[in-house]
DNA sequence: AATTTTTATCGAACCGTTTCGATAAAGTTG
DNA sequence: CAACTTTATCGAAACGGTTCGATAAAAATT
């Protein structure tokens, strides 16, 4: 069925050797016969064998894309997931690098996991989104010397990572914050996302600060925790009103977002002139009603960046931490409070 | 580094081809080598190098996910890709395949990228979801003999595929518009996703079949087509309020329900007393507001469904459709007509 | 007891590449 | 022109598994 290269070469009447010396582009090839070895392959219609390949230089040629927690509500996260791939994917075809899905139900599983992954060698490197703070399986990764890029800054206890790509958090909370307390807001609530992440810390340290800054109280019951997902941001929403009181709403997810305009509607309660809100950019946000005012934390920047991190240490090179820089984009779901 | 089988073989003491009979659970090895073996692999901490094994077995264990069209809107429509890709995932698991995931940014592209895929034999078989009109790639694919399985009913001009996993589209349209009809709506508003998928024209025929059997004249204005945003769901409604009358309005897609709802809100439309809303089930329909009436198209399932069905291909057996039932789920954003 | 069958193990070949040392031809230098 | 270097090509040995035919030992049959 399939050309081999001992097709290639017998037709072109060369050696084996010479054979993939010129298809692979290696010096000390005559330009006839480079020439007559890839007419030869192109008349065979002759792509070389990804596996043998594979085997022979010792390098799959792929990367793993690692989703540690279910991907349920990762993949949930509205479409931040979506242009996340879309970058990392555009950076592996720039370099013929394919990527594969690798994903664990449970947090427990992925260890075990982890080490079949990376003994058997069947990709050469690791992308994980979402560094959690309980991650046992960077010991796996690190004892086997295969490396791996974070989406996401991980956790202080980890040090071993060849490097990470996020967004500055604490500024992102902090602009957000700001923009509403500027605009006279003294009772901000702040839905952050799952403690387990940590840009949720950095987030809380943002809007802290941004709260001191201007001389403005903490108040405890105004800084809660919630999963990305609609629903949640529904429920906080939906329990607070009423029971507290907040002029405005800082929530860093779309999903979230949607859960918490849907909630005040439900409350009566207008946008933005009961409550203000801001969120993170998505394609609807400019077309909900009103218009969220947002920050663009730039998920396809993030993950371009991450899997072109991933792919210059599989080429020996060292790299650094990269910071994506967020913007802010003002639209009608912010206003002075009343 | 790692061990190879040769290691494993030493230190138990038996022939390279006993311990990979061993270790693959071939009969005529007896109980204590088999042990023996297991134990040495154990302690060195042995897992067979897949791409060695792909290369002897000439199978590589990988599917491939093919996303024609660009990932963006595909990825963007809502959570069922999401739902999807959960169901392929487990059904791989399952098997022990991996998932690589392919996409093209433009269609033209897909052909040339398709040759190189299948010829370098760098996945066993492929999930193509949402099969358009033109696809020109599987003349590529079956050439090859490489097996494929759709998700969503190709074209009639495909006729050579493994099999496909799809809902009954034209009972999905035919039930949702029906059980508006049945409220007493008798201006249905039918926004269907792009013509160039097969479910379209599927959910156009339910459609009209619904309204045919209900004696309501079928007004070309009320059937629209739209990409599966929410700003497409947005901008129809928002173009129709007004200019065309209607009290009702069958959106199949979560995305553009969502457009849609906000789009009514601007126009000070109250669902359901001024207009009915039917989707398609997702996280957030039960927690919007109000709560929309959905039908539940099972994209998990059609994702497990297919990529069983792959891999029932992989081990020989002949395949044939597999139609995923879809439920209804009657929640408050339908009601009778004014 | 001699013959056949079954069972367990082994060595070698193979999968399709790349890579490396050897070699011969061509080019350069003294 | 002899001696060395460079250039182009080749054959063989990897890479790390699986598979298959051969073989010896054990069990069953005559």
């Amino acid at each position: 069925m399939g050309a081999t290269i001992r097709d290639v070469a017998k037709r072109a009447g060369v050696s084996v050797s010479t054979a993939s010396a010129a298809l692979n582009n290696k010096p000390f090839v005559t330009p006839e016969t480079r020439a007559r070895v890839l007419q030869a392959a192109l008349e065979l219609n002759y792509h070389a064998d990804r596996t043998a390949r594979s085997l022979a230089v010792g390098r799959t040629h792929q990367i793993a894309l690692l989703i540690p927690a279910s991907l349920e509500h990762t993949f949930s996260a509205s479409d931040f997931f979506n242009q996340l791939v879309r970058g990392i994917y555009k950076a592996c075809g720039q370099e013929d690098y394919s990527l594969v899905l690798y994903a664990a139900e449970r947090e427990t599983d992925i260890v075990p996991q982890m080490e079949r992954w990376v003994r058997s060698r069947s990709v050469d490197g690791f992308l994980i989104t979402h560094p959690t703070w309980g991650m046992l399986y960077v010991d796996v990764l690190e004892e086997s010397h295969v490396p791996y890029v974070f989406i996401g800054r991980p956790p202080e206890t980890v040090t071993t990572f060849a490097g990470y790509v996020d967004n500055d958090n604490v500024q992102v909370a902090y602009d957000a914050t700001e923009h509403l307390v500027e605009l006279g807001h003294q009772h901000i609530l702040f839905i952050n996302g799952p403690s387990r992440y940590t840009y949720a810390h950095d987030r809380t340290v943002g809007y802290r600060k941004a709260l001191d800054a201007h001389g403005l109280p903490f108040q405890a019951e105004l800084l809660v925790e919630a999963e990305l997902t609609f629903v949640d941001g529904y429920r906080i929403v939906d329990r607070l009103c009423g029971s507290v009181t907040f002029t405005a709403i800082v929530v860093l997810n779309p999903m979230q977002a949607l859960g918490v305009v849907h909630a005040l509607a439900k409350h009566g309660c207008k946008v933005p002139t009961d409550v203000a809100v801001v969120t993170t950019e998505c394609e609807m946000a400019a077309y909900m009603y009103p218009p969220l005012t947002a920050v663009d934390i730039r998920p396809y920047q993030l993950g371009y960046e991450a899997a072109r991190m991933l792919l210059r240490c599989l080429a020996g090179e060292t790299v650094a931490p990269h910071i994506v820089p967020h913007t802010f984009v003002v639209r009608d779901s912010t206003s002075p409070v009343r």
